[in-house]
DNA sequence: AACGCAAACTAACGATTGTTAGTTAAAATT
DNA sequence: AATTTTAACTAACAATCGTTAGTTTGCGTT
């Protein structure tokens, strides 16, 4: 059953204020005034709060798994499969960064749908890895230790959500196009 | 007036439970138990929760501060100056692995001290990008968007205290040399 | 006009929160 | 030996937490 439209305006207001102050500081009376009604009507809508944090995080972890699947679909070099997870970053990030912030810092939160969550951060990780390992193998990446590779990329694109909102003038495929420059090839000149 | 042991020891257990599930997530009868005595005896100790939470933060954001202004001072090139930058991330996030966690998400939380700590952030940005642009203008570093430099950069330094704990085999010097070949000079062979 | 339902409301619940007051026992200082 | 200090304790506080129960309101369908 699809979450009806009052139900995705609760979340979207619930991220705005996780994003500001963590799941955990945020009361159901903080979402509700913001929501212009009584605490106790969002239940009219969502089972409890950790619902809203579920919805949130698992919504926007399978939509990176879905994407990175695609790409490792792809019959690609390594270098160009990285570019689309850059892409896929900017993109996801970009149309959430309030829930972006919960993925990041409140999934600990989360209780029926800790493992899944985990599973799946494992999952998205070790594909990483693999391609930054295959990339090493046919020589198109250097040979440094590939765990360094993996942390420096993909800490700065999940520190996206934080960033995109202060340079919200800046078309995401430019964004993309100079961020795969700076982090495939470096800085210095 | 300098902290008692007794307090340091308080803050270095809250630093731990703060990384674990965030500040607001954390009650002093949580730190009490570790601590092995009731929360009302923390008070013979700190003023409240919001003395251990800003002690963290402040302490910590000075640390980089002077780091950052040691190494300003020295008349050296761009590219060595953002080693040392990288060299100085390394060390304090890997002798503070807890407190750096509050550094980056619980901020917010701060009362009196808030405006204080963002005026050290924004002065440290702003240290940091002069650094970029003055690289770009010597013809050291690549002639790209500086914002989105100093981002990546600094968006994997801030993700450092995440990673080194789950790498503690790796030294750090040899940790702050690969991490600035990464950044500095990409992964594309 | 009567009915059913969605979505708001009021009121309250037990649990937990940070914190204070007052007390006690041991250690340190005089 | 007497006294002060330190650091723990018990007990309790008002405030706030997520949540439930029962009620009301208004709109769309019969």
């Amino acid at each position: 059953m699809n979450p009806s439209p009052r139900k995705l305006e609760i979340i979207s207001v619930a991220s705005t204020l996780f994003k500001e102050k963590g799941y955990s500081a945020v009361t159901m009376r903080d979402i509700a005034k913001v929501m212009g009604i009584k605490a106790a009507s969002l239940y009219n809508h969502i089972k409890n709060k950790e619902e809203i944090l579920t919805f949130i995080i698992i919504s926007l972890a399978e939509e990176f798994i879905d994407g990175l699947e695609k790409i490792k679909r792809g019959n690609d070099d390594c270098i160009y499969k990285l570019k689309q997870i850059i892409i896929l970053h900017v993109d996801i990030s970009s149309r959430n960064t309030n829930g972006m912030a919960s993925l990041n810092n409140d999934w600990m939160h989360l209780k029926d749908q800790l493992n899944h969550y985990l599973a799946l951060r494992m999952e998205y990780e070790n594909s990483f890895r693999n391609i930054i390992s295959e990339g090493i193998l046919k020589n198109e990446i250097k040979n440094i230790n590939s765990d360094i590779m993996v942390f420096s990329i993909l800490s700065t694109l999940r520190s996206l959500y934080l960033w995109v909102p202060k340079k919200d003038d800046m078309e995401p495929t430019l964004l993309a196009a100079n961020l795969s420059e700076v982090l495939l090839k470096g800085i210095n000149k």
